[in-house]
DNA sequence: TCAAATTACGGTCGACGTAAGGATC
DNA sequence: GATCCTTACGTCGACCGTAATTTGA
C-alpha cells in the first residue's frame, strides 16, 4: 500500500467514476485503473462495485474510505508539525 | 512522502542509529540513509542530528513522529477494517 | 584509527502514458 | 454505438545493493 494508492482511492471514491478521478489527480485511466485493482488485490476485497457508468463502495470500501481519509489527514498534520516552530517558553 | 519513508524515519528515531535500523528494516544503510535525506529535503526541515555513534532526534523530528506513529496506526487499521466482517443487523 | 554516515555507480523493478480491447446499456 | 473500465506494450524514473569516500571522536 502507498500514500498515491490511498489518495487514488479517496478520489475514485468521491467521484464515483475512475476516469473522472483520473482527471483530478492528473493522471491516465489506466494506471488509476491498475492502482485500484492492486490496492484491491493487497487487501484481498474489492473495494468498489463496477457498474456500466462508474463504480460504487462496497461495504468495505466504505469502512476503508474512513481509515484513508485519517492517513492522508494525519501525513498533512505531520508536514505541519515540521515547519510548525516549537512553543517558546519565555513568551 | 512515501509509507516506506515514514516507517523508516519511525525505526531510525527507535533506534537512534541508521544502521541498526537498517538492519531491523531488511535493507542496507545507504538506500535508508538516502531515503531519511529526502523526506528531510521534502519537508524542508532536518529531523535527526547527526553524530559521530548515531543520530538524535530534532524538535521537528519529534514533534514529526508523533503523526508518523500515528499515519502507520491508521493504515493498519484501514488494513482490518476491511478484513474484518460487517456488523450483521440481524444478530 | 575506528565506527558511522554519505556519495557513486550499475542493475532491476515499478509506474506512467498511448493504444487497443472488452463489456454494458 | 457510446461510454467507461481494463489489458497490452514500451519507456522512463525510482530504489536498492555493493563498493568507495568522508566525517568526527
Amino acid at each position: 500500500m502507498s500514500l498515491d494508492q490511498i489518495e487514488y482511492f479517496v478520489a475514485i471514491a468521491e467521484e464515483g467514476n475512475i476516469g473522472r478521478a483520473a482527471l483530478r489527480l492528473h493522471i491516465s485511466q489506466p494506471p488509476l485503473s491498475r492502482q485500484l485493482r492492486r490496492l484491491e488485490d493487497e487487501l484481498g476485497a474489492p473495494l468498489f462495485e463496477r457498474h456500466p457508468r462508474g463504480v460504487t463502495l462496497l461495504p468495505a470500501g466504505t469502512r476503508f474510505l474512513q481509515h484513508a481519509r485519517s492517513v492522508l489527514r494525519e501525513v498533512d498534520r505531520a508536514r505541519r508539525a515540521v515547519a510548525e516552530r516549537p512553543p517558546d517558553p519565555h513568551t
